[in-house]
DNA sequence: CGAGTTATTGACCGACCGTTCCAAAACATA
DNA sequence: TATGTTTTGGAACGGTCGGTCAATAACTCG
């Protein structure tokens, strides 16, 4: 009944996600939003209502994309321990990737607009929070099957594993090698459940 | 000879390093810094050049003071791992002061900037470089004094505790509560030295 | 084909950005 | 007190910021 869009909604997010996590909320501009996105000013405020409309839907788009993968290997039933294993070795096999070594959108969120901006900080903590929860799920299921010490909680276990991701994606986003941020968690990890 | 400075140089430096801190760089506006140092604007160009002139001494100002302390502490010649405890305890016992909430200006200034301005993260960085040798020291004393397990070598243990030391300040500017970090790191620290 | 509806386009808005510049003010020295 | 030097205060600069708006284009339906 009405012209159509003439964009692909999934793809404009995906370039304009790109813009965010290279540069953060504040430091991206409109100018450079809306050429990586290849559309212009109307259609992005007729679309998404604002800049901060835009980055609300572009965080929840990183959640169903990129934590996804997060959340499906600390999911792993049949290997708990495994599963944890893996989402730092999928994390730092994927390094060289372009995105990767921009860190965690969530996270640089957080640290950049905590103090300033609530609502913001407090969109990018919750989904955040879920990780940290499915990590002590995880370390309750690897304790459940002798994989992992019982001398620590699932609790303090889960919240030490998410502690070190944050770390680990912070210092990648600050250029650190493979081989440096391997030494960072190995160790953590086969003193936590020793293969 | 001529017309004195009307201000304290490092007055107005401390007073920038609050501005930094809770904005981030780019964030942080001529107008915020000018009214935070109580100075105006001919007189911050004159006495630190430009914006970017202004951070970089406010970041060697960080470092003389509140890098000062983590360095005292981890160079505890007599009981290293006790050195390295009181890091982490100091950390966590300043959080409620406003500043400690912040995060880590160097950490943040490393988040923000790695992606677009090389000079001043790479400055940052440097700095923190400094830390993390500083907590392999500290490990490679604790070992020699058998009051940590050498089932992992001084360099990964520093180098996971400077990890857990990053992940640490970015939880805590994000909000998150003492008992929640406290559970996030003392896991760690028990296993590494148990006491 | 004509009417109705929505998307696109690009000019435009006031506000603020970091920076420059210069006259006026405040000191040390002669 | 007069002179030279440096700081101070504030107006002004061009540029960019996020956001608005009205005219135009592209589609659906009758």
């Amino acid at each position: 009944m009405a012209r159509p869009l003439q964009f692909d909604r999934q793809q404009a997010l995906d370039a304009a996600m790109q813009v965010f996590w290279l540069h953060g909320f504040c430091s991206s501009s409109l100018q450079q939003l809306l050429t990586a996105m290849e559309i212009n000013r109307g259609s992005l405020y007729a679309a998404f209502g604002d800049k901060v409309g835009l980055f609300k839907e572009v965080i929840d788009k990183y959640q169903c994309t990129m934590q996804a993968v997060v959340f499906e290997l600390l999911n792993n039933e049949d290997d708990p321990a495994q599963g944890i294993r893996d989402v730092f070795e999928v994390t730092l096999f994927c390094l060289p990737e372009d995105a990767m070594a921009l860190g965690c959108l969530l996270v640089n969120t957080v640290n950049e607009l905590s103090p300033i901006d609530i609502e913001l900080s407090n969109l990018a903590s919750a989904k955040l929070a879920l990780v940290e929860q499915a990590f002590i799920n995880a370390c309750a299921r690897a304790q459940a099957q002798n994989q992992m010490s019982k001398a620590v909680s699932a609790d303090d276990a889960g919240k030490m594993l998410m502690n070190t991701m944050i770390g680990l994606r912070v210092q990648s986003r600050g250029g650190a090698s493979e081989a440096h941020l391997r030494q960072s968690i190995t160790p953590l990890l086969t003193m936590l459940m020793p293969s």
